[in-house]
DNA sequence: CCAATGTCAGTTTAACTGATATTC
DNA sequence: CGAATATCAGTTAAACTGACATTG
């Protein structure tokens, strides 16, 4: 059963697993209430309270617009605080509300068993190569 | 490190990867007037002749409504083909034109340059290991 | 009848670009 | 001025679900 060429490619593997995980992602976050934008920048903030708009867009790697857009969503729903007025700059340092700090541990258990569905068939060791060779693949491509 | 570390999960990594190589196919193919879905269809066609929008949407992973938008577009360009009658079911067997053939061909040079990119770091031994490892991660997921 | 297929229509997600104002 | 930031507005890509007709 000789393989078919372009299911042999690393970009068509990665769109069919992104597809999928995209697919469970969205079903475990559904029960929340929460986008996976939306989760990724909670996540986000728990790790690092009081980044800012373009920060938050940095680390998410999508433009500052779109995490706007994201953003305006989680304050509407009481998940994140920001001053009214900029400390230096125009930067608004951003943070978790308690109930957004609820909602994102509520969350997390799922994603984190999506996760692990994911990581399956892979022992530690293995996830730790996968994990930088995914790395290196983004560097070299955007680097 | 008990503390889970956001970026240490493969689900954020391939989102990270799944973002640049989306940017890298994007630009790559913009050059030949294709969409990334558009040129998957073409692939599919050129590796399999005669198959039916049904058939590619599944190999794509998407619905056959998204593909159908898809096919209407390439078909309205004249890359491909479909029977005005149906040989067999309702199913039209697709292929490629002439042009349909020769916009692949130009367009697929300079998607295995971003495939390169993408595995610069990698040697064939652990290339034929990661496609393995994202295979079975899409299956354990989804099955 | 039933399962697969094609297709019309509408919706949704989530990104994008462009433009403008503010701040240091 | 220039660089970074926030944000308003519009646009786009690409998927989705629902509904319905056709075919074997």
């Amino acid at each position: 059963m000789e393989q078919e060429d372009f299911g042999r490619l690393v970009g068509y593997q990665l769109k069919r697993v992104q597809a999928v995980l995209r697919a469970a992602m969205d079903a475990a976050l559904r029960e929340h209430d929460l986008t996976t934008p939306q989760y990724i920048c909670l996540e986000l903030l728990d790790l690092r309270p009081g980044l800012s708009n373009a920060d938050l867009a940095r680390d998410a790697f999508v433009t500052r617009q779109s995490m706007n857009v994201v953003l305006r969503n989680l304050h509407g729903a009481g998940l994140v605080t920001r001053p009214a007025t900029a400390p230096h700059g125009r930067a608004l340092p951003l943070r978790l509300t308690e109930e957004g700090a609820a909602r994102l541990k509520a969350a997390r258990a799922g994603m984190l068993a999506v996760e692990r569905r994911l990581t399956a068939h892979l022992d530690a060791r293995e996830t730790e190569v996968l994990l930088a060779q995914l790395s290196d693949m983004a560097e070299s491509l955007s680097g």
